[in-house]
DNA sequence: CATGAAAAGTACACCTT
DNA sequence: AAGGTGTACTTTTCATG
């Protein structure tokens, strides 16, 4: 609901503590978050109210950030997934990118490492709306450059998993 | 639910017909898609019945893909997002790609236009994490270099959005 | 964890355009 | 014929003991 897209995590996040049940419980509900509490329930071996306590535990802690339908790119009529590198002039961008937000073909803005300071990932209807979206990012002050990488095919998308690594 | 991520959209995927409404309807779930049918309808000036009949509607012709749970990196331990290109030898390494998918880390998995073949997120514990990761992949086979983009903030990251461009 | 009240989801018949 | 409404019924949510 809010833009509480971790907007500059400067502040060390410490990571909370989960037991198995709670990843377990998380990984499905990354998976499909339309199970009921029942199912949950039969699925960890626990009562559907203690199903529920947890959920609330990891909502409230902002462990689960939020619950969201996801969209078919292509079938609401943007096709075309490109990330853009974005060269930047200065630092002092931090302003400019606030207007990107209110762009919808704007998925994601990240400042990175590397030599290009900007990531974005955007999704187009088709390469006329990209080339018209690099312009107005070319038209903003600050931004230099940008080079594209135009996505083929999409093998795998999905959110933070909180599976343990081996 | 089911692997369906657009694994290999060689198939034109001709974008559905979505009226205003659809449009509106499909921006609140994206957003949160725990508002209720009677929440929705009243922000829509629909009756929930007419609203569950179109979300029903989206939801089977796939154009909503499904409801998940959105988690908070930091918080359940990956707090390090990075964008790996990968520099590929030839272009059998689908058979590759399946093996990726199985790790936690790795987020997407794209092939891209550009110099690069391959474009991954993943989400790692640290920066120990990452390079294991980075070792993996080099020791698959089709796999020539990397370069990695470590992202030090992210100021937006949100699913395709159904609002028209302007 | 079990119980139960309150709320939401869902099916159906009817009505309106 | 398509799509919406209102009602009734079922399931889920969620607070209490």
């Amino acid at each position: 609901m809010s833009e509480e897209t971790n907007v500059v995590r400067r502040k060390p996040v410490s990571p909370a503590k989960l037991d198995a049940v709670d990843r377990r419980l998380l990984g499905l509900l990354a998976e499909d978050a339309t199970l009921s509490y029942a199912d949950l329930g039969h699925n960890l071996r626990l009562s559907p109210p203690a199903v529920h306590e947890r959920v609330k535990r990891l909502r409230h802690d902002g462990i689960i950030k939020g619950t969201v339908a996801v969209l078919n790119g292509a079938k609401i009529g943007r096709p075309l997934l490109t990330f853009v590198h974005v060269d930047t002039t200065s630092w002092a961008v931090t302003r400019h990118l606030l207007a990107l937000k209110e762009l919808p073909e704007v998925e994601e803005i990240h400042t990175v490492t590397g030599e290009s300071a900007m990531l974005l990932k955007v999704r187009t209807k088709d390469t006329q709306a990209l080339e018209d979206l690099l312009e107005r990012i070319h038209s903003i002050e600050g931004f230099k450059g940008t080079r594209s990488y135009i996505a083929l095919s999409t093998y795998l998308e999905r959110g933070p998993s909180p599976v343990l690594s081996a």
